[in-house]
DNA sequence: ATATTGACCCGGA
DNA sequence: CTCCGGGCCAATA
């Protein structure tokens, strides 16, 4: 007689999405699909966000997620941007017109094939 | 059961 | 820069 059904698929994909999300460092930020890939689920930004969206796990940075082109995610009126917006640059993250400057969100393909030595700049 | 909704992504126009 | 369209898929209606 089976007993307990494992852990349900959803509930595996998100436990990975947490710890991929626990994994970005302060000051640092990465995008959904970022996340996504780095949690073995490429093409699912979406469930990240869905699983961010759902506000639990206490302490998780979700403040260091942000849509590809480095835009906050939530609507620029809205209190959760305001928030975003702060916890960020409380990490010394440059934000500007709702956009982080500085870093990329989801590097491109050209700047993991080339990874220009010394970095950007 | 089908339909709509998202803290999304990406390439092309 | 914007707009469009396809991909993604769990949750909700």
């Amino acid at each position: 007689m089976p007993a307990k059904p494992k852990e349900s698929r959803v509930q595996e994909q998100r436990r990975q999405v947490l710890e991929a999300v626990r994994a970005v460092p302060p000051g640092q930020v990465a995008g959904y699909g970022e996340i996504a890939r780095r949690a073995g689920l490429p093409g699912r930004a979406r469930l990240v966000a869905r699983i961010l969206s759902a506000g639990d796990e206490p302490g998780l940075p979700w403040h260091r997620v942000l849509r590809s082109d480095g835009r906050i995610a939530f609507p620029p009126d809205s209190p959760a941007f305001a928030e975003q917006v702060q916890r960020l640059r409380a990490e010394g993250v440059r934000v500007e017109g709702g956009r982080v400057r500085g870093q990329r969100a989801a590097p491109s393909l050209d700047e993991m094939l080339w990874s220009p030595p010394g970095g950007p700049r």
